[in-house]
DNA sequence: TGTACATCAGTGAACGCGCGTTCACTGATGTAC
DNA sequence: TGTACATCAGTGAACGCGCGTTCACTGATGTAC
């Protein structure tokens, strides 16, 4: 593996488990295993650095529009839930960290507006997901696509912040929750005390 | 108004308008119009600034359980929705600045298991007020109300980040957002193609 | 009423430290002839 | 096959700076007699 990517990966871990306050050129140089000096061969400054882990390191989500049509809509949108929760617990320490320095949140964003990512990402994709399946007729017509997509990221985001909080890498009875988040939705024409009705 | 409060009201101004990597010593008794020496008459050390202003200067949420039995269920929800993210917005910058640091983080947690506030709280709050209205039978009693307030605050928690994000101070169009939230959530026994059947 | 002292809010200037960054350098590996 | 030079990954040691914190001090206000 190259330098660059091992700084990289050193700089990501020191990020995730101490804090970007604590992620110092000092810290993440001795996390990879090379000097101070070295990191500014690959990269401008710390900021480069913080920069390059938040576009190369934060992973994305995998789109679930292709299960559209497949399986029970259910239990698709229930393992949607729980990747969402995976996702976040993930992604919301490194997330989170920016808002610590409102120049780095400035940087971020604008260096975002040039490709598709950023913290809608998951909305757009669930929201897709949902509005193919109106439309394959697996759920109904007046169900609100946006609303549905809102309240599952919605709901696995602070999940996972609460899972961060207490120190957790990954939100308890994660599917149980899913299961419970998922039946309290609008998704099905005739709701006649069922919640589980198509 | 006491030195105390100034330096206090100062540092969440700093805390939010610039983020905690920003809210130095200097910076704070400069917007207080004091000296730095004089911080240290009133508070033990930085963290202890950072902590006291988590503590006092964070507002806290209306409970809405007193609401139960009056009005329309709907529009409470709405409401106390509304809130949500009125509040989250304003308690997002300062929770998340702490995820960048660990160690202000443990800090935070464990002092907060002396009193009842804490991340939940809101949660355990909009859960209490649907588990009335269910006692009431004004709403359901096959609706789950863990999962309403999961959902409801979720999703409130998450525009209000989006809005943070964007550098907004308010969620853009929050009562029509949070209609059509709650518009999507099960709390009818019969729900006939209609959302809003009670 | 005056005087001597105590208390208190507040400060300017300095402190050591750790930070991000740079510089001159090394030693190994290619490469032209 | 040597040899002279170029390139390249990587480093130790230093740099200036801004940070959090402390110290000795001031000047105003109370207070006992």
């Amino acid at each position: 593996m190259s330098a660059r990517e091992t700084i990289l990966d050193a700089a990501a871990r020191v990020m995730r488990e101490k804090g970007i306050a604590r992620a110092t050129t000092k810290e993440i140089a001795r996390e990879a295993g090379y000097s101070e000096a070295l990191l500014y061969k690959h990269f401008a400054d710390k900021q480069d650095i913080y920069m390059s882990v938040l576009r190369e390191r934060v992973g994305g989500l995998a789109d679930p529009t292709e299960l559209a049509g497949t399986g029970e809509v259910h239990e698709n949108l229930v393992d949607v839930t729980v990747g969402l929760m995976a996702f976040y617990v993930a992604s919301f320490p490194m997330s989170a960290s920016i808002f610590s320095d409102v120049e780095l949140l400035v940087a971020w964003r604008s260096g975002l507006t040039e490709k598709g990512g950023g913290p809608r990402a998951p909305l757009r994709m669930v929201e897709r997901y949902v509005a193919s399946e109106i439309e394959l007729g697996r759920i109904d017509a007046a169900a609100d696509s946006y609303a549905i997509a809102a309240m599952l990221c919605g709901a696995a985001f602070q999940q996972a912040f609460l899972a961060c909080f207490d120190g957790l890498d990954a939100v308890p009875d994660a599917a149980a929750v899913a299961e419970r988040l998922v039946a309290s939705l609008v998704i099905a024409g005739a709701n006649n005390g069922s919640n589980r009705s198509f």
